[in-house]
This record gives C-alpha cells, structure tokens and sequence, in this order.
RNA sequence: GCCCGGGUGGCGAAAUCGGCAGACGCAGGGGACUUAAAAUCCCCUUUCCGCAAGGAAGUGCGGGUUCAAGUCCCGCCCCGGGCACCA
C-alpha cells in the first residue's frame, strides 16, 4: 500500500500529450459500428472561454465519451463561426485586420479548449471565415439565385447621417445612433439580398411535428409562434372617388361592418402618394427603436376616405404607429369594439365605436358603456344578410362573398419573414454578383469562385460599406458581356455560416462541393445537437431552412438536420448571464491551474442540471477537487494489490459493495440514456465511493479490484485525465475511451432487505426492515410489533390497510 | 399583454410512475490524528417543543381530489427568459 497526493497539475498535461500523440480523437471509420454524431453548437471566437462555455462543452464531451465507450462511431468535431460586427468594431477600434483579430481569438480558445482534452476530432475542424468555406457559402447562393430563392429588393435601413452609415437596430438608442447621441436615426431605401425562408414556410412548420418527442416543447412552441401562420380574409377598400384601392388583411372579416376607419402603416406606398411621408418618418423611426418599449399609440388623418365594401360605408382613412409594414397588407381596417389595439386607438382620437357582435348569451354592448374591446367569437347582430350567424360561420360566408364578388379572397398570412442577408460590413463571405449597366444583375460564374475579400483595407466605420472604398474590388468586368461593371459590395450574413457548418464537417476537406452526399448520409441527422436556447428562433429556423433548401437541390434526401435537440442552461454570476462585455466572467484557467480541468469539468456538471441555469458560485469547486482526491487515494493505495477481479461475493461486505457499485453503474448509465442529470450521476458515484470507504478493511482483495476498476471507468466522462492516470496505475490497459462501458448486473443490485416505512392515517410513526419477497402479513405483523406504531394503535381499530409492495404501509384507524 | 421555464434548509440542489421531503455537495458545529497547524478520517446539522423517547409544523400563497400531494386539479403571487401593437 502506497498512498500518493493527486496532483492534477503533473496528471493533466502528460495524458493530454500522450492523447495528442494517439490521435485519440480521431473519427473511427469502422463502419460496423452504430454512428452517433453528436455537436455543440459552433461557438463564436470571443477570444475568452469562460465557465459558460465549458459547462457546455461537458456536456456534450461527456456524452461523446459515454457513446464512445459504448460501442459507437462518435462524430464530435469542433469549429469556429466568423462573428462579423465585433471583428469589425475591434478592428476600427484597435486598427488591426478584423481577420488577424479572429484568427487571434481562435487561436485563443483553442489553446484554452485543448487543456480540457474535450474529445473533439480536431482533424474535422473547421474555421467558417476562411475562404475554402465562404466559396461554399458563395456556391450556395448562386444555386439559390438560380432557384429564385435569393433575391434583391429596396428595403429601409436604419440610417445614421453623421456616421454615414448603416446601424442595426440594437444600435438605435432612444430614436437616434449610439454614438452620436443627438443625431436622430434616418431611415433610408437600400437595395438588399435576401433568402426566401418563406417559400419553406408550410414545410418549416409542418415539419415541427417529425422533431416533437426529440426537440424540448418549448423550442417547438417558440418556433410556431415565430412562424405565426395565421387564416384570414383580404379584403379591397376603394379610395373614395377614384379606382384605387387599398388592401387590408383581417381574421375577423365578420366584424367588418363595425370598421370605422382604415388605418395605414407610415411606409405604406399611400403616406407618400398622399404627401405626408415626412410627417410618417419619426413614426417609422420610433418603432425600429429597441429602447422605445411600449409605444404609446399615435397617428394622424389622411384627409382622405375610403368606401367599405361590404356596406358601402364611407370611412375616413388614418396613418398610425401600430400597423406595421412588414405584416400582412401593412393597412388594416379599424374595429374598435371588437380589438382592443383599435378600440384605444379610436378612442383617443375620438373615432367612433360601433359594435356588431354580441355575446352568445348576452346583449349587443353598447357604445358609451365599452371600457375595453369585445374580441371574443359571439353572434354577428349589426351584419347585414350575415346577421345572425355565428362569428365562425359568418367569416366563412363572407370570405366566399368577397371572392364572388372579387373584392377579396381567403388569405393566409405568416409572421416569418424572408431571410435579410445583406451585410454592409468587411468581415464577411462577399456576396458573389456583379452588377452590370447593360446585362443587369449578373452572377460570378462558379470557376471563378471564391471571391476573396481584399487585404489591407482600412475600416473607419464610415461609409456605406467598406468594400465600396476599395476599386480593385468594385470594379470588374461584366462576365456576361465584358464591359465594365461593379461586383456588390454587401457580405453575407454570419448566421449564413451556421446554417450548414455542420454538413461541412463530415466532409472538411472536400474542394469539388460543400460536401458529398455520400459521406453526409454516413453521419446525417446529427443525433445531438447541444445549445443555448438563445438560438430557438433564428439560428434553428435558419439551419431548418438551409437543410429543407438542399434537400430540394438534391444534394440529401433529409428534411430535419437534427433528430434530437437539447437546450442548455445559461451560467449566472451576480444575478446575470456571464460574459465578457459584463465582466462577470470565472476564468477557467485559473481554475484549471489551481484545481485542474478534470475538477472544473466534473463541478460545473456537479452544480446544477444542464437544462437548468446554474448560479455560478466559486465555494464548491473545493468539494469537487476533494472528492477526485478521495477517489485517487483510495484507488492509488490499493493499485499494487495484485488481486485478479471478481464479482463473486465473499462476505456480506463484498455484498454490500457490488450491490452499490451495481445500483451506481444503473443509475448513471440510466441517466446518460435519458435525463442528463449529470448532478445525481456525480452524487452516485460520490456515494459509491463512500461505500468502499467504510467497508475498505472488509473487502476480499478481488471485490476490491472488482469495484476500484469499474468505478474508475464510471468516472470517465467526467473526470477523463484522473480515470486515465487510475487505470494505468490499476496495471490496466488504456486509452480508457476504448474500453468498454461497465455492463450492470441487476442480480448483483438487488437488495436483498428493504426498510418500509410504516404509517398511520398518513402519519409517520416507524420504519419495519424486512426480506424483500415479504408479504403483506408479514409486514403489518411486524409493524404492529414495533413498539411506536404499537403506541399509536393502541385502544384502536385497524379499519382499512394499504400496502404498496416494497415501499410504504399505512394503518388506517379510527 | 402573450408564450416558455422556475419557486424545496444558511447555500447549490435531490426526490425519474401520487408512496419515508431534503440524497450528494458547500458552509457551519463537534471529535480523532498532530507539539501545533494544514491535510486526512469519523460524527452532527429543516424549524420549533423536549434531558431523552418522542411530538408538532414544513416544499411561494389560498382552495380541492386522495388512505397518501413537492408531484395531480382550480384560483392567485413572485422571480428568470423569449416575443412583443401580428390586425
């Protein structure tokens, strides 16, 4: 018996040279072996990796390493996404070359990453900013421009004057830019590419349900909501005396004879027609403004008047802040008694209320009465030939009227909107289009791709976009007829960058296509997808979409990228979310240099269950690091032993330790299959080590061997460098990863007592030991023979029993 | 306002199917070892009453179902996140 002190700090670093040195990572291309393919989501290059990250990346590194042990073909790769704005903004501030920037930063977290020897397959490693990966991204879109999927359009940015430039809306501050304070913010007609995410918009949605069961409902519901299908009617109002007519959409077209005006958004095509777009601008402005929470609702008259055409009524026609452009027609028609946006709107510009529903088992409201809007379904009262009807039946007759008499027609409209990939920014994948005076917009033909980004250009963060500044850039000739021409200067979005990373990683090093169909299906879905749900809505819809986009071009034959999502919890410090930019940030490094990586893994899984957010809080890290050196003492002094492992019994000690290391080796194993509660796997392993604490001097030697063995292999996932450097020293061979997950025994597991805990009309009052197979007689005689419950009995009656086999008694008396 | 989470000791948390509330760990207390300290090992630790045996209360609040509720149902309160005038 030896004992030695656990000194991560000289473990760590000699088995991450010696997994380096093994390519132990490395894919297995033994194809008789189940696939599992398994993925963080691809982290951007902050340059700083903090506990948040690495809570993340154990958990998917525990999972790989648990799959792996078990048999399968692990795909676990790790790559960097390009992370635009602050490369840009880092660049303009610090005057360095936004890719020198990030590759900095990567190079950064890869250094830190590597000291946690997570499992990834580094040979796959990818980097999205490079230009081996923006050719795909450039590939794409012209395959999409050839589709009609991308395409360009006018469409208003947020406009600062003062820096000329373009700011995105969390840049809006109060109305003006977040830089010049004083400067209100314009908004400005830009040409701009876009992906029609919404040619996929039924199958994104339908879709949703092949992911229930495998993505969290919430994930789901976020994504309906987002995509917001929603059945209406469209119906034409006609501008009073003339032919025009503006379109409004309505779910509640059977409330349309209580319209009392026709509300239009401020960039509605009329604003301007009508002579008041400068009077609408600070309307539009406001409500790009993130700041400006709950807009009061605001509006003016047009002075002009438009004709229902359901009752020929005569209405007057209003400009207001709460009809928003992008949605539906970008004109509605007002019903005040019946919504409640309409109803305060009408309200405070003293429009009339005029209800023409009632409730089923009620009144018509009245006008003056109304304190808030009648929204719900009810009798249609005040509706022409439709009175009478139900609110249901009354939309659908009055929808199929409107298209006989062509003034409308059933309309579905949805909340999604096409993809805006337009960037006015460096730090990008350019957009590959030429523009040509004579031929139009033109596409750079594929063997001439990538197009690079040119060097050495200096960011102010003026001007429209940086790369206009730059002529060798702009200007080319035209690929179509060869006369001069100008190559777009916007760069694609970086969530373009995401949207299919993860096809490229099957197939990194592929210069004939983004990757072959061949060795995409051998790993394709992922069967984990492991992120923030801070990414629900946009990066999931996004890669939802890109996966559905390929499926048409033929390159798969998939519908969903990810069978099986699972959303982390975000890590609190002081009451927010850590990060950088708040400076609330735990360095791993001086945690991995104090406690070493194994105990900064193995806490922050210890702390709190992935899904959860976890409170960060430094006090129990020393537990952990305790605890790993519990387990190296008690497995280092009995390394040279030399008793062969058994599983057989000797005594009642060798007993009681199987039956715990056997119960331990279920209920990890179980929680890798299902709930990921890493917190209550660490707690079983805790307590099987105390177990072989207190029986230690009663063990055989080869129990002994048995339990130390398995229970270091239990550990692997968690703690990789400390069960490799026990295995070694257990005369075993390693790479631990390649030895087999410990099978559980239930017969071994099986308890052989069982303490039931007995009750008397639901009350606590004792506790009887007994064999497991006892019967229900057995039990209650015993119970009755215990000198409390007998207490409580006394002078009373048993009038009813209720045993649950093995788990509970209770005696009711009276 | 709407949609998701969550609320359990001094703290992080556990209780997987309605069946012993508080596993495991932190912090705290006590003891052993030590000249001493650290480290280590062992014990105690929800609150209140009690010397103890034991008893009472207890999972955000108020009701309900049940032999039995942290868990199910109804009505609220609070905290966190997301979306936000979606016609």
């Amino acid at each position: 018996m030896s004992e030695r002190a656990y000194r991560p700090q000289e473990i760590e670093p000699k088995w991450q040279k010696k997994w380096e040195e093994q390519q132990l990572y490395r894919t297995s291309t033994d194809a008789s072996k189940p696939k599992y393919y398994v993925l963080e989501m691809l982290p951007y290059p902050s340059g700083t990796l903090h506990m948040g990250h690495v809570r993340n990346y154990s958990i998917g590194d525990a999972l790989a390493r648990y799959k792996r042990m078990q048999g399968f073909r692990v795909l676990h790769p790790m790559g960097w996404d390009s992370f635009g704005l602050p490369a840009e903004n880092a660049a303009i501030k610090n005057k360095r070359d936004p890719g020198e920037w990030t590759r900095a930063n990567i190079a950064n977290m890869k250094r830190q990453l590597r000291s946690f020897s997570f499992s990834y397959d580094w040979e796959r490693e990818i980097s999205s900013c490079e230009p081996e990966y923006y050719r795909w991204n450039q590939w794409f879109f012209l395959q999409m421009w050839k589709k009609g999927l991308a395409y360009r359009k006018q469409s208003l940015v947020n406009w600062c004057p003062e820096c000329a430039t373009v700011l995105a809306n969390e840049q809006v501050v109060n109305g003006c830019c977040w830089r010049h304070e004083q400067t209100p913010v314009e908004q400005k007609e830009l040409e701009q590419w876009f992906f029609k995410t919404t040619a996929y918009v039924e199958d994104l949605l339908c879709d949703l349900d092949e992911l229930e069961g495998g993505w969290p409902d919430r994930v789901i519901s976020m994504q309906r909501n987002w995509i917001g299908r929603s059945e209406g009617t469209e119906v034409d109002f006609t501008l009073e005396g003339s032919d025009e007519m503006v379109r409004v959409f309505t779910t509640r077209v059977d409330t349309i004879f209580g319209a009392t005006c026709v509300i239009l958004a401020p960039q509605h095509p009329w604003v301007a027609e009508f002579g008041m777009a400068e009077k609408a601008a600070p309307m539009i402005a406001a409500q790009k403004d993130k700041a400006a929470d709950d807009l009061e609702k605001d509006g003016f008259f047009t002075g002009k008047y438009a004709l229902n055409p359901y009752s020929g009524e005569k209405v007057p026609i209003w400009v207001g802040n709460f009809v928003l452009w992008g949605y539906g027609t970008g004109a509605i028609m007002a019903v005040p008694a019946h919504d409640q946006r309409d109803f305060e709107f009408c309200r405070k510009f003293g429009i009339p209320v005029v209800p023409v529903i009632q409730p089923a088992d009620g009144e018509l409201p009245k006008a003056e009465d109304m304190i808030e809007a009648y929204a719900e379904y009810g009798i249609a009262a005040v509706c022409g030939q439709w009175s009478g009807l139900p609110s249901a039946e009354a939309k659908a007759q009055m929808t199929a009227f409107a298209e006989e008499k062509g003034f409308g027609e059933g309309a579905i409209t949805y909340r999604l909107r096409d993809w805006g990939v337009s960037r006015q920014r460096y730090w990008g994948t350019p957009i590959p289009m030429i523009h040509c005076p004579k031929c139009g917009t033109v596409p750079v033909p594929e063997k001439d791709l990538p197009v690079r980004l040119p060097e050495n250009v200096e960011l102010t963060g003026v001007g429209e976009s940086p790369l206009k500044t730059v002529p060798e850039f702009v200007n080319v000739a035209c690929p179509e007829c060869g006369g001069p021409a100008e190559r777009e200067a916007d760069t694609m979005d970086t969530f373009v960058d995401s949207s299919w990373y993860f096809y490229r990683y099957c197939d990194p090093k592929n210069d004939q296509a983004p990757f072959s169909t061949e060795n995409a299906a051998a790993w394709f879905p992922i069967d984990q997808y492991i992120g923030g749900v801070e990414h629900a809505v946009l990066h999931l819809i996004y890669c939802r979409f890109w996966t559905k986009m390929m499926r048409d071009l033929g390159l798969i034959t998939w519908n969903e990228p990810a069978s099986r999502l699972f959303t982390q919890g975000m890590v609190i410090k002081d009451g927010a979310k850590m990060s950088k930019s708040l400076g609330n940030v735990v360095s791993p490094e001086e945690m991995v240099g104090q406690y070493g990586s194994d105990t900064a893994r193995a806490f922050s899984l210890f702390a709190a269950p992935p899904d959860r957010d976890l409170d960060w809080q430094d006090s129990g890290v020393e537990g952990m690091s305790r605890f790993l050196a519990r387990v190296y003492r008690l497995v280092t002094r009995h390394a040279d032993d030399q008793a062969a492992p058994s599983a057989s019994p000797a005594n009642d000690a060798d007993k009681a330790a199987l039956r715990k290391l056997h119960q331990t080796i279920e209920r990890v194993t179980a929680d890798f299959d299902s709930r990921w509660h890493f917190n209550t796997s660490l707690a079983g392993i805790m307590e099987l080590t105390n177990e072989l604490y207190a029986l230690e001097e009663k063990l055989s030697p080869g129990v002994l061997a048995e339990c130390l063995r398995r229970l270091t292999l239990l550990l692997e996932p968690f703690a990789p460098h400390l069960s490799e450097e026990l295995w070694e020293a257990l005369g075993e061979q390693g790479p631990v990863l390649d030895v087999a997950w410990p099978a559980y025994d239930a017969e071994l597991a099986k308890d052989d007592s069982v303490e039931i805990p007995v009750q008397i009309n639901g009350k606590m009052r004792g506790k009887v030991t007994m064999a497991v197979d006892a019967s229900q007689e057995e039990v209650v005689a015993a119970a009755k023979a215990d000198e409390n419950v007998a207490r409580h009995l006394e002078g009373k009656t048993v009038r009813k029993t209720i045993y649950v086999p093995g788990r509970m008694l209770n005696l009711i008396v009276g």
